[in-house]
DNA sequence: AATGAATGAGGCTTCATTCAT
DNA sequence: GATGAATGAAGCCTCATTCAT
């Protein structure tokens, strides 16, 4: 992950891997700015005092503000999608988890990628920046409710497709909405719970979808 | 919280007529502004524009940027707040409505709400700005939040008053978002959409702690 | 030249006055600045300080330091512009002065020109800008060089038309070279030496062309 | 001025071949850079990537940019000295060619220097810095013009010493300018068209000086 | 000696806020 | 009160120069 084969021994990682973490420290220090007070509230001066760098290196890496949050955004991105990619597996085995099971994983590992740091907060804190970002008509919530309902294909096949998109939407709205309350809050107990109630909402919110069948006798099913 | 009369700091409310009609634009240019760029990228001279004055009239009005959004959310403050006073009386009235009702009154009162006009996106799209302009610590979701909680000390009375405030929040928080994805959304059936399957959900999500007790069969209810 | 019309006695020249009085300090600082230092060590800040304002209100009139260039030089070829005309006019009467006085004229014309201010001094010694400030293909001499062709036009009919320009040019650069070092020189004897100087070298560059043909016998005429 | 050996302030010069050659590449880089862009539009990392080198290298050979500059000036200059050195023998001697054809051999003469490359573009198109890079008071044209005048000495003989410096001083701005206007030129048989051109100007204008004599009834020649 | 990453002063420009009219 | 020109602090970004490797 750090550098592509071992160096000499006692020599050569130098510049590559200062250069490495001073790349690192940057994001990190812009992560915390922008979850700190937004990104239009930061200033890269702030954010290179922060990383314990000047303006200058910010901009060797970076070519504006922008880009700070893009790559942050990125880099959440490509964590979020090996997740998935691993609970695809998981949830396409033959003898995949119930459901449930599921929807706990999910949100646990959501919940951990939170906890690694503040850029999860960068990110959902500042989402209209995401597009400015990561490129006119993009938006991170599309593609993950993309995912979503890939998932939701399998488990809730009776689901009629335009359906699945607004569950998807709403499942993935929800938890982000959730979970960042949970990584907001300063009282580690809260977010914890926080986090359970997550699970509680989203599993009492598709056991009906879930059951192979919308359903019909809930309550809550509208019927248009 | 600012009574009508003694005009205290934050500049003079407006009584002359046009005077007023003056203020009401600014306050509606402001958040037209603030809904489509953001508080930061939103400039006063753009808004005095959009509403038809200049720079010193705004300043007129509000002490400075902060204080726009300050207005903006507490009106948004004061019709939910008579919302909830109206649904409360309702829902406390001797024959009142089922909660199940309730909830769709809600949400169809706070989507009615959003309808109004670009507010709910300015204020709840630029939520960070919200503890500055209302005071460090506030918080407008905890304000709202508190008003659930009452509602559910009624509705759902065994409910431990710890994990009341948690559903509350969580209550809000859902609802909020899924109304702000779809106050934001360009597609009116969509929009539609995302407001009834939100009640769904929170039909769903509450049901078993609206049954009077914490429902132990419901798979999803924590142990903890 | 400075307000439309007479204003009512006593009253409202101010607004309009005052800006047009600041746009003109501005302007001319900038001029002062761009023939002391160059364009590009001249910031922004110093000539708002030499034009007693504030930056903002450079801004105000001008998009940015390039514009300032582009103001000037306008401003100056303008004036240019209407002294051609003039002089046009007065070499195509009927019983127009003799050749060598229109060079007298002109060159006396330009070197009042630039007396005016150091906007001569501004402009030619960073011509290299009037492309970026003027729209990209964009040369003041060219422009100026037309005219002149013009008028070679009439006062050495013989002369092919293609050499015609090269002359005109030479004339333009030549007379602008010469013009440049008298604006520039602190001393002015020298300054009024190097203009007389200038008119003794275009004549006798020029005489051998308005003989009225290209003078065989001259031995500086090439033969190809 | 900078006598060769003694390689004091300005970093030393390079003896190695290896070195010399990067030296060279440098200062040709440099040339090219300021010729095309302005010396204040290019970056020193520019000119090093020009160069196939780093900036370090360049800071090796020359203590900062305007060093650039002064060295790429030198280097003319000094190829200039040299041109004036052979046409003053040349024009000293007891046959020397007659003045006609030493103006032509010196136009040729710079025409060829301005011809090996972009410096010649670079020094008179970013005169401005000259001074700032030679010592404050530094002027090339100052130190070519002397040259001239000793030339004058020789061949006008009778002109008075002021008027000597005045007609030098008009001979080298009106050389250089139009010579500029040829080497811009991206049209060659337009560049080989005004170097003819100037020697037409120059010998008109010189003419009546080299008579031997302030050549009486020529009516360009001021009487004050 | 060569390299190029790091530094940070300083320039341009924006825009919240003030204030003369 | 209303207007909008004026102000200037502050942010983003560039690039000359330094310095560790």
């Amino acid at each position: 992950m750090t550098s592509r084969d071992a160096p000499r021994p006692g020599r050569r990682v130098p510049t590559q891997a200062r250069s490495r973490a001073r790349y690192d420290r940057i994001l990190e220090a812009a992560a915390e700015e922008f979850a700190a007070r937004g990104v239009d509230a930061s200033t890269v001066d702030d954010i290179a005092a922060r990383a314990g760098t000047s303006v200058g290196s910010v901009y060797q890496f970076f070519p504006n503000k922008q880009a700070l949050y893009g790559a942050i955004a990125s880099r959440y991105l490509a964590r979020a999608r090996e997740l998935f990619e691993h609970w695809f597996s998981v949830a396409m085995a033959p003898e995949g988890p119930p459901w449930e099971a599921l929807v706990d994983l999910t949100v646990d590992a959501f919940a951990a990628l939170d906890r690694d740091g503040p850029a999860f907060r960068a990110i959902w804190g500042n989402l209209p920046h995401a597009a400015q970002a990561l490129g006119e008509a993009y938006a991170i919530n599309r593609e993950i409710a993309a995912r979503v309902a890939l998932l939701l294909e399998r488990h809730a096949p009776t689901l009629h497709p335009a359906r699945r998109d607004l569950v998807a939407t709403t499942v993935v709205e929800t938890m982000t909405a959730l979970l960042f309350v949970a990584a907001r809050a300063e009282d580690p107990p809260f977010s914890d719970a926080m986090v359970a109630e997550a699970k509680v909402l989203l599993k009492r919110y598709l056991a009906p979808y879930a059951r192979g069948a919308e359903a019909p006798r809930d309550p809550g099913t509208p019927t248009a």
